[in-house]
RNA sequence: GCUGGCGUAGCUCAACGGUAGAGCACCUGAUUUGUAAUCAGGCGGUUGCGGGUUCGAAUCCCAUCGCCAGCUCCA
């Protein structure tokens, strides 16, 4: 069960990702812009304030702080910004829609009748059914009901065909404002309790004077509108019932759990078709299938849930990933660390994870012995669900100057975290995680600088990735909220600030992003970059968190030219996320074709016959020297055979040889995805491979 | 965690109260092939696990494990 405690720790905050549960108001700033939103989307529940999970950005975010302590050599090379500006890279989708900014168009409005259609359907199939909420969506969609008999999909085919008759009727939507007192006497008559319930807080909460009611056909709801004029304004087969599924009333799981029905809805049949069919297309691409089919990672039952075993192939993805931050950090001046699995119990309660947090951890381990004749725990220790407060620990191993600040801590650290099971989802969600974690420590005046440069630093992975699709959402503190005190640092100035530092090196960045009142870190501020699966769910790949809160708990200082001590500011950061999750986000975006670069078989030699093996096995000879993973294929298969292998695995680079080749001393290349193929020099296609390798382009330069 | 659906060979699926099958993969043999599946044979399942109903269970029931989807995109 979840538990809502909340924790003050990193980790609880929602990872990345997450759905939080609390409403939080999101501002979408695009140029100059600002438009009021709000991001619940989410669809994840919400593991709001209670389950910290996630691993990815979210990981990183949450997990991140704590303390530590290193010495980093204390650099100025860190490369400030400077490119962002000028590239339009960042956040191509649309962040989700606040319910108040949603356009009314005709989509809005057929939608949101074809939701009281749905209902009215349901009503008659299923008489005595109370009604939750029934909001247009993304694509189409919803209403929640209590169900007074179960539905299943088998029951989809019956409610469509209800659904169109009832358009076909021409029913007219007429509206009807009542006063409040008035309102609620009439909701009081149609037997619906979640709608009071949800009235009332509209009235006495939000102050409205008065409630609108919509009724069309034998169906009456209390509901804001628009609607269609009448239901022969719904277009012909513009709608398609597509899930069923529990949700609970508010998303809270103390609630009720209602039945919801999800459809697919657009503005014509042939852009609903449109849309089913490449949904359908897109699940091509998922990461759990693509990810069994190439071979990259199982999760096996007798290792555990949400556990990972990385296959070879998978395991030259995490590899890779982390030679390209390894060289990426180096390069901005990180120094690298390494700390262990387990830790002590105290520590965890130093900071404050314990006891709150413990739901979302792995039981302790204890270690017993006999006093007495009796039993009695001797050491405990957990499997850390962060790294942070390692860094922390090392950032405190000894006395710290500001002259070597910023001390930039990385890890890519594997760490625990006790997902509920409900929540797992391929390597989207998983117990066990490997962060591309990192915290700087640093002064206030260089606080600027350094999120700067994380900031770059994600450009440039993001670049070299060529990912696109995703914002940015800037998450802050919401000083009304009614739990500010318990949940968050209770330092206004301090948020002030800090919040001031992240909103004016993005805004310096010129990078869009939205934000999140409500939704920091409990220690600070952070941005997290937020992408969609396939499935249209949505995550959250990367985060950076300005920390100022926990430096101060923990004791963590180092020497200022005053001679005096101060508290460091800590920036939390993973801009590759996870391995699990972000890998994951990586087989869907390049559906498993990687580039060269990253690619698990980089180069496939095939020969048109046997006795051509040794001319190949030369050459995957030369490759292998010069660490290019080249095989060869031997198998006794038909040369048809082995090129349609070789695409199905989706291998970047086939090389074809026999006779012309092996004479000439040449290949015939056959890239992946391109008809064309190509025969040239052996020497000549080493160099353009390693070409593309070193600079880990797309392509094959010429 | 909760609601619902689903677990048949390594993979994708069929059999839906009456002897558990196919394709791919794998193994063996033949074939030595110039760009997306050569031919033949073979191996492979106590139908997730455990109970129950029945003359008989992969099919029905219960429990359990696992997987998938959903769990505010608020009238």
């Amino acid at each position: 069960m979840r538990q809502r405690g909340r924790v003050d720790l990193d980790l609880v905050e929602r990872a990345a990702g997450q759905p939080r549960g609390d409403a939080a108001r999101v501002t979408l700033h695009r140029a100059q812009e600002h438009g009021e939103q709000r991001d619940r989307q989410q669809r994840g529940h919400d593991r709001g304030p209670d389950q910290g999970s996630q691993h990815a950005g979210s990981a990183g975010a949450r997990h991140a702080r704590r303390d530590c302590s290193t010495r980093a050599p204390r650099t100025s090379t860190v490369p400030v910004a400077p490119a962002w500006r000028a590239r339009r890279r960042f956040a191509t989708i649309l962040p989700p829609m606040d319910h108040d900014e949603q356009p009314r168009d005709d989509l809005y409005r057929i939608r949101h009748s074809l939701a009281h259609v749905l209902a009215q359907a349901v009503l008659q199939l299923r008489p005595g059914s109370t009604l939750g909420f029934g909001p247009p969506i993304d694509d189409g969609f919803y209403y929640d009901f209590i169900l007074s008999a179960p539905l299943s999909e088998e029951d989809f085919p019956e409610l469509e065909k209800r659904m169109k008759h009832i358009i076909k009727q021409g029913q007219a939507f007429e509206r009807d404002e009542l006063p409040a007192a008035e309102a609620l006497r009439r909701i009081e008559g149609m037997n619906e309790p979640y709608k009071r319930q949800y009235a009332e807080e509209l009235i006495q909460k939000r102050g409205l004077a008065s409630l609108s009611f919509y009724k069309n056909g034998s169906f009456l709801d209390m509901c804001e509108g628009p609607h269609v004029e009448n239901t022969r304004k719904i277009p012909e087969g513009c709608f398609k019932l597509r899930s069923i599924a529990g949700a609970y009333w508010r998303g809270d799981s103390r609630n009720a759990m209602m039945t919801r029905i999800y459809a697919w809805a657009y503005a014509s049949k042939e852009e609903l078709e449109a849309k089913v069919k490449a949904y359908h297309e897109a699940l091509a691409r998922d990461h759990k299938k693509l990810g069994r089919e190439l071979e990259i990672f199982v999760i096996d039952e007798d290792i555990g849930k949400g556990l990972p075993l990385w296959l070879p192939n998978g395991t030259v993805l995490r590899d890779e990933l982390e030679k390209l931050a390894k060289e990426l950090e180096f390069k901005a001046g990180y120094v690298r660390v390494a700390t262990p699995h387990l830790t002590k119990a105290d520590l965890y309660y130093k900071t404050g994870h314990l006891p709150y947090y413990a739901s979302h951890m792995y039981p302790v381990m204890e270690l017993r012995e006999q006093v007495d004749g009796e039993s009695v725990v001797k050491e405990s220790y957990y499997l850390k669900p962060m790294n942070c407060p390692h860094h922390h620990r090392i950032f405190a191993s000894r006395k710290r100057s500001y002259r070597e600040l910023p001390l930039r801590l990385a890890e890519y650290g594997q760490v625990y975290r006790f997902e509920d099971g409900g929540a797992l989802s391929g390597l989207l969600r998983v117990r066990g995680m490997c962060m591309n974690d990192a915290h700087i420590y640093c002064t206030e005046e260089q606080a600027h600088a350094e999120f700067l440069a994380v900031m770059e630093l994600h450009r440039q992975c993001y670049e070299i990735l060529g990912l696109s699709d995703y914002y940015m959402r800037f998450s802050t503190w919401d000083p009304t909220d009614p739990k500010g005190k318990e949940k968050y640092i209770d330092d206004p100035e301090g948020w002030e600030r800090a919040q001031s530092i992240v909103r004016d090196a993005m805004e310096r960045s010129g990078v869009r992003f939205v934000e999140g009142k409500g939704e920091a870190a409990f220690y600070g501020p952070k941005i997290d970059v937020q992408f969609r699966t396939v499935t249209g769910r949505e995550e959250t790949a990367s985060t950076n968190q300005l920390d100022f809160g926990v430096g101060r708990r923990l004791g963590l200082t180092y020497v200022g030219s005053d001679n005096k001590e101060h508290t460091p500011y800590i920036i939390h950061r993973a801009p590759l996320g996870t391995h699990e999750r972000f890998i994951a986000f990586l087989i869907e975006h390049y559906a498993g074709a990687f580039p060269t670069w990253l690619a698990p078989v980089q180069v496939r030699v095939i020969t048109v016959a046997d006795r051509f093996d040794e001319y190949g096995s030369k050459l995957v000879a030369s490759l292998r020297e010069r660490f290019v993973r080249a095989e060869l294929d031997t198998s006794t298969d038909t040369l048809n055979k082995k090129v349609r292998n070789a695409v199905t695995e989706k291998i970047p680079n086939v090389l074809v040889v026999g006779e012309r080749e092996q004479q000439d001393g040449t290949v015939t290349l056959r890239r992946y995805g391109e008809p064309r193929q190509e025969t040239m020099a052996f020497a000549a296609f080493e160099a353009r491979l390693h070409a593309a390798i070193a600079t880990r382009s797309r392509g094959l330069p010429a």
